[in-house]
DNA sequence: GCTTGCCTACCATTAGGTAGGTAGATTCCG
DNA sequence: CGGAATCTACCTACCTAATGGTAGGCAAGC
């Protein structure tokens, strides 16, 4: 039953990670899944509940890989490590991250979408600021530092390695920028 | 002469910083000048014309800051805080990265305006490279990590911040960023 | 027998771009 | 010098294709 809708997901999403939100149609998605285009409004009456359902979906895998990474890996800097790995995926695919493309957009974009970018944002961001305080807790992580401050650094540098390394399409220089990003979190 | 040929630049850098170069129009830059749609066509006959002119200005701006930066700033942190205050001011006017927002759109952009995004790019990695490297000479750069590697990591750094931190329009916590980033490339 | 999922056939609007014209400045040249 | 030719910068009016979205129909299945 939610065949159709998933591969629409899918391929919105690729669409969009590959080119932006302006920058794909209702008809390069229906072409991309092979149906109508106004079939596609049967399940995403407009293109904002679309890009909402995009991020939704988006936001619930790293939700769940951001669970993962905290059952299997034990320290703050082998987090962030498997954190940034996460990024990676989109290098070797040439696909930047679909709430880094929406949010370029910025001002152009459905106000309700502009939050949930936000919220992804902030997801992350506490998600981060946890790890690493406990990290600094357990002595994994040099002290001293602001967690909070950290996080917005480390999601910068992850949400920037991608964006660069996409256009370069260069997985080891991520690795290589990631490798000084956590480098630079441990213990000094 | 040049008067309208530069007002068009400038907003249409804007938009595009703004809203990136899917989501602005011609209709949209028509308005903000105050000419009519067609006679942007007398300045830049296509839009792939007008974004070229847009990445040239824009790339010619930042040699200029690179090089009076080296003029003004001695030690290698201090140039590359220096670099990082550049993008502040895209932060504090709620405007991302020009290049970013056209390298998002990767794949729909016309091919001439990537290369010229990927020289942008390779522009400033090349800048940063020396400065860390002279920094790493005279001593007020960390040693022993490799210059290229780490002119990568600052940019992706930047890049990333701005991106974010103009969604959540906060140009404290760029600033928070910035130090964190060039706190780090200090000698230990 | 109504909902689901898709279809064909539209719609108004907007996209980037073109054709052709005009007022005013600049240049050429006898 | 004066006038003709040319160039610049803009205009109105238009084009075709594509945009997101709608109306209404039809077959399958719980």
């Amino acid at each position: 039953m939610r065949d159709t809708r998933a591969e629409l997901l899918m391929q919105a999403e690729t669409l969009v990670r590959g080119r932006g939100y302006a920058g794909f149609s209702y008809a390069d998605l229906a072409e991309a899944v092979g149906i109508r285009k106004a079939s596609i409004h049967h399940h995403f009456p407009t293109k904002a509940d679309l890009g909402a359902a995009l991020v939704a979906a988006y936001a619930a895998r790293y939700a769940a890989a951001l669970k993962a990474i905290r059952r299997d890996v034990a320290d703050g800097p082998g987090r962030v490590e498997a954190y940034g790995r996460l990024y990676l995926g989109g290098v070797e695919q040439g696909l930047g991250c679909l709430c880094a493309a929406l949010a370029i957009e910025g001002e152009a974009l459905p106000e309700r979408l502009r939050r949930d970018i936000a919220a992804f944002f902030e997801g992350h961001l506490a998600w981060l600021e946890a790890v690493l305080r406990d990290g600094q807790v357990d002595g994994t992580v040099r002290a001293g530092a602001d967690p909070a401050a950290l996080a917005r650094y480390v999601i910068a540098t992850l949400e920037g390695a991608l964006l660069m390394e996409r256009l370069f399409a260069s997985p080891a220089a991520f690795r290589g920028t990631l490798a000084v990003l956590v480098d630079g979190l441990r213990r000094r």
